[in-house]
DNA sequence: ACCCAGGGTCCTA
DNA sequence: TAGGACCATGGG
């Protein structure tokens, strides 16, 4: 597992090197990470890097695919996360046409105003905020960490957040659990993919985002290269997709999105 | 002064 | 159901 290819991958925003280790807000603790997996925690310690999967069996798989055999082979250490589902939530909530150095700085932001506190290793950390406390704050305290006309849509996660129960969607079949959540303002099929694949175990999702609709037109002839915009379009190139890569397609799309990236002249800046 | 950023929503035909 | 405008903000 290669931690710091997967922490800067498009995944996680709240993530820092310090020292030889990784540190980082997964919720109310704080994780520490190195390539054998998660080290050390301010509280309970998640499967955070899914050692669960039979990573060897879905790699065997998605080897079938040329493409997918190069950026596999280019990027054998990456891993999907399995985050706190209301971190994650609020995270690609306010990704939405935004870039991720301001994404990390919203959310750290974000954490400054509004979450707890926590130490490891002698360092003290500002933890995410439960939804009960983001969900009770003013518009104009979010709207001051810098997320513009996302702010509304924070406070109705937030606030949507305290009357549900996620691990209910996550026993849900996927099509009903992205139904779930996109009823929630602010989330569309794309974070919602976002959400189900790197904190609900939906390893079928594929958040299709302007770098994957491209990739998955060049490669694989499958849609029109442009980002889907309405339900029927967006159902139409994922069920081709998960046809052609199967059902750790979420995996598929994470290798796909690093190469894509890599190769464009605009890799993945932190 | 432009254009773009891991989009979503609302309006129109 | 498909196409367009608009949305705040910061960086190149």
């Amino acid at each position: 597992m290669d931690a710091g290819l997967t922490l800067n991958s498009g995944q996680v925003f709240l993530w820092h090197m310090h020292g030889r280790y990784w540190y980082g807000i997964d919720g109310g603790v704080v994780l520490k990470a190195d390539d054998t997996g998660i080290v050390g925690s301010s509280g309970h310690t998640p499967d955070f890097f899914r050692d669960a999967d039979d990573i060897d069996a879905i790699r065997a798989r998605l080897r079938r695919d040329t493409s997918l055999r190069d950026a596999m082979e280019r990027y054998p250490g990456l891993r999907i996360t399995r985050q706190d589902p209301f971190q994650c939530m609020v995270s690609f909530v306010v990704s939405a046409n935004s870039n991720i150095p301001r994404i990390r700085r919203n959310l750290e932001a974000i954490c400054r105003a509004f979450g707890g506190t926590a130490a490891l290793d002698g360092m003290k950390f500002r933890t995410f905020p439960s939804p009960e406390r983001l969900g009770g704050a003013h518009i104009s305290e979010v709207r001051s960490c810098g997320t513009g006309y996302r702010s509304p849509y924070i406070l109705a996660a937030a606030r949507a957040v305290c009357s549900m129960d996620f691990e209910h969607i996550r026993a849900m079949p996927y099509r009903e659990a992205r139904r779930a959540l996109t009823a929630i303002p602010g989330i569309g099929n794309k974070v919602a993919d976002c959400i189900l694949l790197f904190s609900l175990d939906f390893l079928e999702a594929i958040p299709l985002d302007r770098w994957i609709v491209r990739a998955l037109q060049d490669r694989y002839d499958i849609g029109t290269g442009q980002v889907p915009h309405t339900d029927t379009q967006y159902d139409s190139v994922h069920d081709e997709a998960v046809r052609r890569l199967g059902p750790h397609a979420g995996y598929a799309q994470q290798y796909l999105f690093r190469m894509v990236r890599d190769d464009s002249g605009k890799p993945l800046k932190w």
